[in-house]
DNA sequence: CAAAACATACCAACCAGTCGGTATTTATTG
DNA sequence: CAATAAATACCGACTGGTTGGTATGTTTTG
């Protein structure tokens, strides 16, 4: 089988996903620990993640590693929790509560994904979006905190939807609840096709019906 | 790590997924480890699918299967490109090809697909889509076939869109092949969501601003 | 000095794939 | 038609390698 993620250039762990500077050395063999897990599960997906692999990358050992976490799982849900929660507030919760124009918010987001300014390589897809889809069905732990993830990022479009219906740049007939999802959604939906196409003409094809849509919602 | 995927009922073989009746016993086996290998893949993907679960469930063995088939990766590609031909014809390409109408069709479509009635467990999300996230980004081949799948879907929808504008169901200035592939984008979208969530209740929301999307592409 | 933090050797389970041998089917011939 | 030869289809024990996890011992730190 063709090993083709791990001949890729690594994906760097962006600036905005870094912890404040470590006091103890027990505290940056932990970060180092959670760095290394979030780009291993990031590339190769969390069963396929190896931990020696991890280990390697950290630059620590097996006792190091489970005299921080219990198990694989448990190194993997913090690394995933922490990173998620950082990736989702930069690039998409603080854009959205500084702003009465959610649409036109929106779609700056969606062109700064596309524009690779994330740091999130397209061709590796959306890490929500691929633990999602390969844990959901097989971990009942891992849907769980998945879902939780999905229901904080809806949160947080539909009350930006809902300020903009109260201050009138949205459409005041839309469910905000629903038309957040459905943004979610197709985010997700076309960074997933993109991830197999490799197809960056049908990206901005894609982007483009996706704006028809957005613009459909203001006032 | 709890395994969930193999305490849930197993899957039945859609009647449409059948093949015709094998007439020797050689393409008795070969069909009984298709049928098996897809059914394995569609629950845990193609890496954690288990040669050796393969072969309990199609009551096979080794030496069969390798007398049929180079390795697992063949095996995989060969199960898949059938089963996702016959879905997609069965579902997709024959109800769009039968009508001049598709914006309705397509309604009707993704109603069956929520309605259950495609024999798609919403737990276990869209095969097309799981393979999609799981093995583009690493194996080249499995990317290339994925890729030409999504072509040949976009294609028989895109088809229909431009029937639609002729015959003036469709508006005339949508870009047919764009609107095609945010459509099937945003199908995989709603589908990964319910995997996670399996909030029925944000399916039905999500159906709806999916409609309102649909219904804003008529003449 | 005690407890936390790490290091390393090791283990059982599982994996895809191989290989020598056997059964079954098909082709050939007398 | 029967007998034999050849090719296809199949069997299952075995292999080398990897996996997550453990047990025991050593170093660092407060």
């Amino acid at each position: 089988m063709t090993q083709d993620a791990t001949s890729m250039p690594l994906p760097e762990y962006p600036a905005y996903l870094k912890r404040a500077a470590p006091a103890s050395r027990a505290e940056r063999t932990r970060n180092a620990l959670l760095e290394a897990a979030f780009l291993e599960i990031y590339l190769k997906g969390f069963r396929a993640a190896s931990l020696s692999d991890i280990l390697e990358v950290s630059g620590c050992t097996k006792g190091a590693l489970y005299h921080h976490f219990a198990d694989k799982h448990e190194l993997g849900l913090a690394a995933l929790r922490d990173a998620f929660h950082r990736f989702l507030d930069h690039n998409w919760y603080q854009p959205l509560a500084a702003t009465d124009d959610p649409v036109t918010e929106l779609r700056r987001i969606i062109e700064r994904h596309i524009n690779g300014e994330l740091g999130v390589d397209y061709r590796l897809g959306c890490p929500i979006n691929n633990l999602s889809q390969e844990m959901s069905p097989i971990d009942e732990e891992f849907r769980l905190f998945l879902s939780e993830v999905l229901a904080q990022w809806r949160g947080h479009i539909a009350a930006a939807l809902e300020r903009g219906k109260a201050v009138g740049t949205v459409r005041a007939d839309i469910d905000a609840e629903a038309t957040a999802a459905y943004i979610i959604a197709t985010h997700q939906g076309v960074s997933g096709m993109l991830k197999t196409t490799r197809d960056l003409s049908l990206a901005e094809k894609c982007a483009h019906s996706y704006f028809d849509y957005l613009e459909h919602l203001r006032a």
